[in-house]
DNA sequence: AATGAATGAGACTTCATTCAT
DNA sequence: CATGAATGAAGTCTCATTCAT
């Protein structure tokens, strides 16, 4: 992984990525089915370019270096895993009133759970990647501290003056959520994701270990 | 993976383990170092047996393959990852009456947390290959779903009887025990094993959301 | 060895033969030289490579295989060794009414001699491998013994009815004269190619044991 | 191949050959059955140790090296395979007053198709190596035109003045018989040793062809 | 004498990457 | 833009040989 942080990749991708030609594209989707099949380090770009259909220089010449194919796979998945949530999702959230710190949570994990499900083989690429790569971990660790941070602080706040969440640091809060729903999202995803997953009933379980964490007993 | 399962490999491992050489050892230990930190399909064998103080030959010479090492390195994990929960473990909750399922579920969890906690290099290990080969992760289900069903299923029937548990199948208790606590393990020791983890806490909460999801609600 | 038949692998071979580059045919012409002087087991691809002015990597670009290498040396003269008898060579006899079996016979070792000293390296490469892959030798032999019968059983045929030739089944006088003509081919060309022949005198020898032998004695 | 000559080391070899232990001539006898099966430089010492039920390490307490294990081999057979002829055969044939060159022939190369037959394997192993190694196949030529000399000389030249033989020198007669019975013998044991052979009316054939060759025609 | 663990050079093969076309 | 031939470093694995026991 180069020194550059996640966010300025995230951009720099952003843009290149709307001018991405048909072959392009037909790369980066074989390259997503097959680093989430066998994994990127055990993907060889002559194979790539063979399910692709195109010669093996064309990968090069797009996307440089394997390596920054796979930036090109997770990145745009990193970037839309949360500023979403900011630009769209969380607007909305803050412009009407919510009921409960329980229902936006609810409403939160089955809409982050929606994108996850229609990306779970980046999911789990990246999943991967995170347990190998330090810098790439510790990246995405200060990245969901901060970025969303500016957005759910308003609504952990208020959440808290209503008595709803204990009253702790709001990066506490915020990484308590995550690893329980990152949890969830591994083994629903990753691991075993041909099991009968009765996924309803398990975002509420999910909720509710939650709320149990660092909602207020009342 | 060979077609052999995964018990008949445990098996014929556990006993050349035993006669392990000092040199063998050596090389199993950085080889778990090794996998651990930057996964199998990215550590060479000349890698290993340079930081093994070794010649590449003598990898070979005991493991034949880097494959069967990467083997010698799994199965006595797997091994010990469950049957210690029937040999030793369970004959004592059995032996003596428990209180309650709460309570043998909190001493089951409590009692793996730290087996994986001794052990989560290799722990992360199998998570990375478990995610890669089919082979290895439904041998593993119904590994998981045979082998430990003959002891604990005495202890899940007579928490039924006593209600304490939902009447459903064995099976589906069993999974939902097990998707949960692995869940936590993964993220407390592959993932994010550097954050502040408070596994006291921790526990406590997937013990409750665990009877949650399967206790008898009164 | 793979299991497909060597007319099928020996096509295949005809037509990818064609296309070869600057780079693989002198790969191939280094290979032959190599093969039939230290033999294929005891020669390296790296020394080949070395030999043949080319990176290692690019002989299996080409060939995929030591072994395929091997094929691709030994096919092209399988398939010109038989066939062109019956392509150019027996359409000639057969158009032309010929004398006599003898000067049939003396007409066909003459031209295949000196097939074989145009190719004498690869023979040599061929008999080697013959000693030591039994599937290779078996398939040689009913090749050898399917393939130029439809050609020459007319004139054998046509020899029997003459009175020149014993009434035995064709595929037995075919395996006379093959074994004796390979045997000083052998001995010729690969064993001892170095010693003074007068290979006129050692044609009409051998025409004459083979006449001998299953020429009708008048 | 060493520098020193053929019957040197094939006399050094005698010495050491008597004292064979057990071991020894286990480890012989499995080098020979591989050594013919699959070719010299494809049989691993492991693999001989390992059929021969030693350990890797007394081949070379014994052989010193794999090369000279192959000597062990090669060397004996050399030894009986021509002076035998003069040690007891021709005597025999000396003292005894032979009746034509043909019946001198015809006994000689029976006699020769018998010790072939029984010691085919290390037949097939000299062949090839023949094919590979310069010296050894120079050595051989010289070998077999010097130490039968002075014992066949004595009856070529009785044949000669008898009429029988053309008067050629005896070298060229003996190089004429050599080269006729080698093709036959690597055809017939080493090539294709599993065709249904009628030795006898083979070494009738070879017989008449080599007169033919070399009889004086009346 | 016999063993077999250990070696390191070298075997075949794969790989990401470059560049002339 | 796209190609695919070419590369050589690096990968896994095998080998003949040595040596302490």
């Amino acid at each position: 992984m180069p020194a550059k942080s996640l966010l300025e990749l995230a951009l720099a991708q952003a843009k290149s990525t709307e001018k991405m030609t048909e072959k392009q594209q037909k790369i980066v989707e074989t390259a997503i089915q097959m680093f989430a099949d066998k994994g990127y380090a055990s993907t060889s770009t002559a194979e790539i370019a063979k399910a692709a259909g195109v010669a093996e220089g064309t990968i090069f010449r797009h996307f440089g270096s394997k390596e920054n194919l796979l930036l090109s796979v997770i990145l745009p998945f990193l970037l839309n895993a949360v500023p979403v949530v900011a630009d769209e999702f969380i607007q909305e959230v803050l412009t009407k009133p919510f009921n409960s710190f329980e229902s936006f949570l609810t409403t939160l994990i089955k809409n982050r759970l929606e994108f996850v499900r229609e990306n779970k083989q980046i999911f789990k690429i990246l999943v991967v990647e995170l347990l190998h790569r330090d810098d790439l971990r510790n990246q995405l660790v200060s990245f969901f501290q901060k970025v969303p941070y500016q957005h759910v602080t308003v609504i952990l706040d208020t959440c808290k003056q209503r008595g709803e969440l204990l009253d702790l640091p709001n990066p506490v809060l915020i990484r308590t959520m995550l690893t329980q729903v990152f949890g969830y999202f591994m083994v629903r995803f990753a691991l075993f994701p041909d099991l009968n997953w009765d996924d309803s009933l398990e975002v509420e379980q999910l909720v509710q270990v939650i709320l149990k964490g660092i909602g207020k007993r009342d």
